[in-house]
DNA sequence: ATTGCTGCAAACTGTTTGCACTTGA
DNA sequence: TCAAGTGCAAACAGTTTGCAGCAAT
């Protein structure tokens, strides 16, 4: 796991809260919020403090080792970056998620570019509307 | 304005304050916050209260009159649909918007729809990335 | 005269911050 | 050792809610 070295490197120290926010983060299959992460890091470390979990996670984002998504609720959620870019098609009936490579959209990306000058920074997008079952 | 038809016909009524509301959204240039909807209220309607804004657009919402958007930072904000269906390109250095129309994005949607089987419903895109003059 | 709507105050949710204490380097 | 990091409590911002009184129909 590089993040250690990335934290090191950039003299952050490796506490047991940030290598387990680390772990947490590893092992989701999902995007989670702090939350979560916070009641799965209570089931270890039951002093931790949900603050702690956020100045992290900002940490963790900071150093791109995390990337942060609003999914559309109020509710900020996190993925490990090593996992690779990609974006999620939502159905906003069933719940599911398709989940997109983000090279999938560099057709698009090139349009924004070519029509209107603009280069856009897709890093997580999430789109809403019907799965093929639910409509 | 037919937005008063619409409200009769659910059997909502027409207050002063909703009229108002209507009338600020109308008139915005931008999307804009219920805050900001609730400082030009007061202007006129010094006792209007900001819980009475936040019904009204939710009202509104529902009855497709008004549209809401999560412009990334934590404030939701809001626009009259009349207005018609746009996206947004936001510059994250300068803060620059530009729109596109809904057409625009098309060829995206229906890229989606044959490759996921997912049918989008893309009612309000924010993009960020980097205008030309901030590269 | 109803019943929906409003204003007010208070709650709620996700997130941030100040501060004294603790701990990794 | 000693600054960086933590836990705790309290503050914060945006939004929602319960309730008594008000007003559009």
């Amino acid at each position: 796991m590089g993040c250690f070295d990335v934290l090191k490197e950039h003299g952050y120290r490796l506490t047991p809260q940030r290598l387990l926010i680390l772990q947490i983060l590893h092992k989701a299959e999902t995007h989670i919020s702090a939350e979560e992460i916070y009641e799965d890091m209570r089931k270890v470390y039951p002093t931790a403090n949900i603050s702690t979990v956020y100045r992290t996670l900002t940490t963790l984002e900071k150093l791109g080792l995390v990337t942060k998504t609003d999914m559309g609720d109020g509710i900020m959620r996190y993925h490990h970056a090593e996992k690779g870019e990609h974006h999620h098609l939502v159905c906003e009936k069933c719940g599911k998620t398709i989940e997109i490579k983000a090279e999938e959209i560099k057709d698009f990306e090139k349009f924004l570019k070519d029509k209107y000058k603009f280069h856009p920074k897709i890093k997580h997008l999430v789109i809403f509307g019907r799965c093929e079952d639910c409509l």
